[in-house]
DNA sequence: GTCTATAGGCAGATAGAC
DNA sequence: GTCTATCTGCCTATAGAC
């Protein structure tokens, strides 16, 4: 089937650049990874700025499912917050990187069509963010000072950054603490 | 003259890592920009992890003598974190990412001996952020909740994050507006 | 110290058999 | 769809002339 190999060229590549980044690894590797020769993978991805645009792509689309499936499922702000961290902490339990945190810090050595669409990542987390803090304040779930622009735009950072000093030092409990850090401050008055 | 030679590697090779990565780049990459042979800098840098080493070690070295120079020249626990966050929007300035951000990003892609040096450079930090906030907190010149080292380690994973989603976004002033966000919650009751 | 020359290998990519 | 075979070019690195 062909759409099961295209999934399993896109699984490996996606660790392999969220481990080593985009230039740290070759079509060989995928292949010797997945039992097939690295020709093959040109038939899907006729070249890496291609593997890398779809890459990016489905990311996105995954994670905006998940972000859907958490505003469903998850009311209160605080909760969606949380949920939201537990999908980098995740990554990070794979000792990876956030794929688009890797990116976005490669950018000049990316084909320009991939780290277009990594902006495009970011900015679907901000706008999400910036929604659940909006409604969160207004329902007095959550406290903060300056705009929730800025506070989505702070956390989406702190998150993207403690995955990458966390993973560098080898010491993933940094990131909860962090986290939870920044957590705790949001919560209006003497909640915590 | 050897010294200088070498001098100007290592900052065509900085910026390249800064901009692209420790695997976006080459040798000749380097060369062309300064004006030698590729062969040229294996006199110098034998290997590339030669020169990844020596590259992080200056960035550590300068970075270490900009710490000292702060905590000299300012002795309020505001103004020092103020000048922190300015070594890194300086070289957002420039374009560039922290040499240390690109390559903890990067780590699994990189040459051991490099990977460790980089742990060195956000233990560095990290201590030096930990106590000018445990100082700053005696003094009541700063205010937060958590222990000093999580508060340093947040500020840390902000200045890292913020750098990579601003650069990301092409835009500079997130950067700003994030980190000056930060230090306006540190500040003792209303002083803002 | 810097050069030319070159080794040896791997990169991304294509052609064409099956 | 996957393979073998191959191209072209770049990579890190070394040898040896100057």
């Amino acid at each position: 089937m062909t759409a099961i190999t295209a999934e399993r060229v896109l699984d490996s590549a996606q660790r392999l650049v969220q481990t080593r980044g985009f230039n740290g690894f070759s079509y060989r590797d995928i292949a010797e990874e997945i039992g097939i020769k690295s020709a093959s993978i040109h038939y899907y991805f006729p070249s890496k700025s291609d593997l890398g645009v779809a890459l990016v792509q489905r990311y996105r689309e995954r994670f905006d499912a998940e972000l859907q499936s958490i505003t469903t499922r998850d009311q209160e702000a605080s909760k969606r917050l949380k949920a939201f961290v537990g999908l980098f902490r995740q990554t990070l339990n794979d000792e990876r990187l956030c794929l688009c945190g890797m990116l976005g810090a490669e950018k000049d050595g990316l084909p320009p069509a991939v780290s277009q669409q990594v902006c495009d990542f970011f900015v679907l987390c901000e706008n999400w963010l910036t929604n659940v803090l909006k409604r969160g304040r207004k329902d007095g779930e959550v406290a903060f000072l300056g705009s929730p622009q800025t506070v989505a735009d702070q956390f989406l950072s702190l998150l993207e950054g403690a995955m990458v000093v966390a993973r560098s030092l080898n010491d993933p409990g940094r990131f909860d603490k962090t986290t939870n850090a920044f957590l705790r401050v949001l919560k209006p008055s003497d909640e915590a």
